[in-house]
DNA sequence: TTGTCAAGAAGGAACGTTCGTTTTAGGTTT
DNA sequence: AAACCTAAAACGAACGTTCCTTCTTGACAA
């Protein structure tokens, strides 16, 4: 009868799993108490769990979304047509990812986190299950498109094009734990970076 | 006074980290106990706590191991001569990286191992130290192997030769994750990969 | 070569703390 | 009045670490 409003619930759970992530991007999620946790977010223990069962249930909840983000990401820059070259294909996703506002999150805390739900995912089954379904979702698409840049002639055809996919996914992810672990990884860098790359075709080098 | 060799004080020590790397690998150093450590390492607390203060300081050895397996990689193929290109280089350094021995891990156990400690060193400013030196002096090498690629006029050199580093450290860091999370990472699908990114020069394509 | 013994190395129970979680009783909002 | 939330206490379990005991080692005396 005397309800809250369900925007009220949703705003509450947000605003628990936007502290939680704060915490965690800093402290681990193994290294955050429930404690931390609780003081973050400003309400009390009886408060929060009406809301999660468990730190595992917040834990997973958060990793979820993370890896929502991420591969909603990818999908999105694969989907575009033409599709671009990598130097400004890895600059979108890297820049949806990080500026993505995954729980409001500022970019280094986010590349934080992602890190972190990467250690996280090495210990828990179930994380590992979900990152594999998305990561193969993605490299399928992404080797898509890198049939569609042979077909095009803008890239040699004597390379599997699920190489260059891992290559491309790789070199974004990389730029994730740089941006994690020291910071300044603008999506430019990316962008330059992988222009002076393209720049030296092997086969014209000798 | 009736001390054992100095062999076999670094035989136990060496035991004990990589027991505690292996237990540190699959569930990260705080899913981890120090009782599972002893347990994986066949010795008792009193044992363990003779040859380390705290779980803090067997962490940051084994931290510190990491870092030093991959600053020698980098710097290692950074002073080939002449610079092999990019595709060599990075298979050379995940090569060295991954099958590099590090308290004798499988490769993707090493791998997994990289990840628990760049998640660690987001919580802990020593470590985040060290990892900052290693960095900046790797960054500073591979700048100037990117110089050379220019002055031998093999690659553009309108683009910041410190952004074509970060980029290729970074692909290799997410060839490091890749294996990690999903494993089959092998170096010549990174060589590969590169090969054909090397191959779509953008100012050719249009 | 052998026997002795102090000291180093390892064992393992137990410590105090902190963890995640539940429970309690009482207040506030809708 | 029903749902939401607070505050505080308390729970057992698990944690990192310590402490005391036991075993082992190697120098040295005989």
């Amino acid at each position: 009868m005397a309800r809250v409003s369900q925007e009220h619930l949703d705003a509450r759970r947000r605003q628990i799993l936007a502290g939680a992530a704060r915490c965690f991007s800093g402290n681990g999620f193994h290294g955050t108490s429930m404690q931390d946790v609780l003081k973050e977010v400003g309400l009390s223990a009886g408060a929060v769990y009406r809301y999660f069962a468990s730190k595992e249930d917040l834990i997973a909840a958060i990793a979820d979304e993370a890896f929502r983000s991420i591969r909603q990401a990818f999908e999105e820059a694969a989907e575009l047509t033409p599709p671009p070259t990598p130097d400004v294909l890895l600059g979108r996703v890297l820049r949806r990812v990080i500026d993505g506002q995954v729980y409001g999150l500022e970019r280094r805390t986010c590349a934080a986190l992602m890190v972190q739900v990467w250690a996280e995912t090495l210990r828990d089954e179930r994380l590992a299950a979900t990152l594999e379904d998305g990561y193969t979702g993605m490299r399928a698409a992404w080797a898509k498109l890198v049939d569609a840049y042979r077909a095009a002639g803008i890239m040699h055809s004597d390379v599997p094009a699920d190489d260059v996919a891992r290559t491309m996914i790789a070199t974004a992810q990389g730029f994730m734990a740089q941006e994690a672990l020291f910071g300044g990884a603008e999506p430019e860098v990316l962008e330059n970076g992988l222009r002076g790359l393209m720049s030296m075709d092997p086969q014209k080098i000798s």
